[in-house]
DNA sequence: GTCTATACATAGATAGAC
DNA sequence: GTCTATCTATGTATAGAC
């Protein structure tokens, strides 16, 4: 490995487990057994070291979970993926990364650069996997993947934070996830009576609602 | 006002405003128009005295929300609610302020603390209205409460997050939250027959789900 | 309780030898 | 490309006068 491959998954690495504030040079270039100045010399600055390791995060996650999302074929599919995903990615630290990252994000400009790159790519690929499963699905034109995609991208961020503080309500959350894929198995399930009188009531209670 | 009032409201709009990392003993004195070294002498050091501020914004926001909150009978009406909360307690600063504790949480233990504080708080609350308005629901003992109000809590967290982000997708994730509560109210409109097949098929998908 | 002054650690960043 | 040395800013925290 490169020095500069070695800095930024030492980066990664410091950022995970040390937070954004812990993320310093210094302890970012120990990890990696280089000298500290070599930051600078790569990447210009520690903000600039920070945003190029979580591209590099979120390429690696991204490519290792393409395939199996292609895979999917039903809501639950989706939840259930969403689960092993949350409990790989946090055990590679990854989903600490992100939530250092889009913390930091509100003040730092290079920083909302790395966030926004890893949040858009992410929805980006949901967005993809639920249109083709929600292409059969009762629901169809009743809701809108992209904004699904983004609560469900929002909804990740959200509970990974939330599990450092609350670990009982994040498991529990989880299994709220479970009955959402659930009912929506059952609507489809229902029979096309009762499904053209739940999408038009639908329609009618939420008009914002488009395909 | 006192000295301590002073330096609890600066701490607190600091955090919102400048993030975690600029919420030094420094800043937050200076724009508390004091010294810097009464901030020891008040509260023997800085994450002690943003626990102390993060405490008393959301002993402050609950009290404003907790009769709004008694009132709320359906489920779309606690959606409502949750936009106007996001919205006014944005403009606060009081979204901002948590989600800077809570990803400082992650590691630093008085932080920890206030995130806590906070987030069960908040849950809690937000408990005690869920089981309200899903008591007359057809959906009453399949949904657990609980898990409802983490989820719900960890994805405003979330959301709050993300919004930084990807603007346009948070108006829309908080859109499908519309959705979310006009499919309760279909299935609550559907009829007894209906309602006993889509509630006996849940249970046997989600054998988990509980009152 | 509040102020001045200061100790001390650590941050980001650069210059210049090698 | 890499290292040593160093500048400068800023952070937390304390001592001691008022």
């Amino acid at each position: 490995m490169t020095t500069r491959d070695e800095l930024l998954s030492a980066a990664a690495a410091t950022l995970a487990d040390a937070g954004l504030s812990g993320a310093s040079a210094r302890s970012i270039a120990a990890r990696a057994q280089v000298n500290q100045a070599l930051i600078f010399y790569h990447f210009g600055s520690v903000s600039e070291l920070l945003e190029a390791a979580v591209r590099s995060s979120v390429d690696a996650a991204l490519a290792d979970y393409r395939e199996r999302l292609a895979d999917v074929e039903t809501v639950s599919g989706l939840v259930e993926l969403a689960r092993e995903l949350h409990s790989v990615e946090k055990a590679r630290g990854n989903v600490a990364q992100m939530t250092q990252v889009l913390a930091g994000a509100q003040r730092d400009a290079t920083l909302a650069r790395a966030a926004t790159y890893a949040i858009t790519a992410w929805r980006d690929e949901v967005e993809v996997a639920l249109r083709r499963v929600l292409a059969s699905s009762a629901l169809r034109d009743v809701v809108d993947p992209a904004a699904i995609a983004a609560t469900a991208t929002a909804g990740f961020i959200g509970l990974s934070l939330y599990e450092g503080v609350d670990p009982d309500g994040a498991e529990a959350a989880l299994g709220s996830l479970d009955l959402l894929a659930a009912l929506a198995e059952v609507i489809d399930g229902l029979g096309p009576v009762t499904t053209r009188v739940v999408r038009s009531r639908l329609r009618h209670l939420v008009p914002a609602a488009r395909s």
